[in-house]
DNA sequence: TAAAATTAAACAAACGTTTGATTAAAATAA
DNA sequence: TTATTTTAATCAAACGTTTGTTTAATTTTA
């Protein structure tokens, strides 16, 4: 697919079509409720995506694709050692989940739906390539003897993306845990973003390599 | 609130409603869905249960008061040491989640919609009891001189719900990267039981005590 | 017979989408 | 240049369905 060139209008929409979808779901989302808020007529979102569910699914591919993951750069730098190589990638995720968390409510609630639509293996398709970048890093730090063979990397991108989510989600849970109410929204994803680093660091330290 | 006890009907409306909302969420089930499936007339669950808003939040209430974690008469067993009570509550987590997906989806699900719904009140309260249980048992360890200090428990529930909620929602991704499309469901089950046992597992041993 | 359970039908509201008219700019023809 | 045609964008209104819920009549139970 040629990648798309869209205006301002077009734009609006699929902007206020990730918030909505983020904040109530997909069903939970009528195509009302974008155009108001978008500030345009309702038909234009047939006009210019065909439906809501191509809507949904030309914006999940706009943003996927602003979502490859800078490990090949990465990989190549001699100066680092592997175990930095995974910390700059864990950052670079954190980062990413944190500051793109209607689209990644989106990804996690369209997850658990299993249905054969097409945004269910747009999302396939974006794990895949996830795991692809990361299987390298590893694999790479394994042959320098600096890892640990015998690891379960599908299981440790589990716990990286399920750890991330789980925050992501819970977040008012967790600022009643923490008795941080009352932080306003900056200085919190700023906590979190630094608790998700240390934490997934610290994880997959003891795990890759040999030292507590 | 009283235990409420159900009836076959009101019991097949709430068996019928966990699941279709497990695969296609709330606003993505009708109630004339939940009828047919469940074999009754539509007029029943609003006979019943008042409103579709309020036969989620009963479903929650009923599954939710069967999930609570039998750690009480765990942390005051004397023949096993901490680490091995918190083996067997991770077992205990990881046997709760896989048997009873359509629940956990409905869960995953509803915690990425922030609104103060009732459900979102429930699903607070059951994350702040599981929090206190691994609490008790950590601190526990703690004391024993078992576990070390400086420990971040809420971290670590994150990454323990979050490991297995991202094992229940991507199955099928699971089954392609591992090329096992073909395993049958209950093979399947027990080889994600164990995938998970094993993993959080050494996740807990590295991340509380100091061997490797 | 009185109460509870069950039904088909009806309800208004909301849903995603289509329509036909209107506008204004761009392209073509004279 | 003018006049004419074509094109794309925009809109209010209407379309047919589906939504959750209620009603009123009927059947079942006690």
């Amino acid at each position: 697919m040629v990648s798309m060139e869209y205006n301002e209008k077009q734009l609006a929409i699929m902007d206020t079509a990730e918030r909505l979808f983020g904040e109530n779901g997909f069903s939970g989302t009528s195509v009302r409720d974008i155009a108001q808020e978008a500030g345009v007529n309702v038909a234009m979102i047939s006009y210019y995506f065909g439906s809501k569910e191509k809507l949904m699914e030309m914006l999940f591919e706009q943003k996927s694709n602003k979502l490859t993951l800078m490990v090949e750069n990465l990989i190549q730098d001699e100066n680092v050692n592997y175990l930095q190589k995974v910390y700059v990638l864990i950052d670079d995720y954190v980062d990413r989940f944190v500051s793109q968390q209607a689209f990644h409510k989106i990804m996690i609630r369209e997850q658990v739906t299993e249905s054969g639509t097409g945004l269910a293996n747009q999302i396939l398709a974006l794990k895949k390539r996830n795991l692809a970048s990361i299987k390298k890093l590893i694999v790479g730090g394994q042959k320098t003897g600096e890892f640990k063979k015998n690891i379960d990397i599908v299981m440790m991108m589990a716990t990286l993306v399920g750890t991330m989510s789980q925050m992501i989600t819970s977040q008012c849970y967790y600022r009643e845990v923490s008795n941080i109410e009352n932080m306003d929204d900056e200085e919190f994803d700023k906590l979190i973003r630094k608790k998700l680093s240390t934490h997934l660091k610290h994880l997959f330290k003891v795990v890759l390599t040999n030292e507590a």
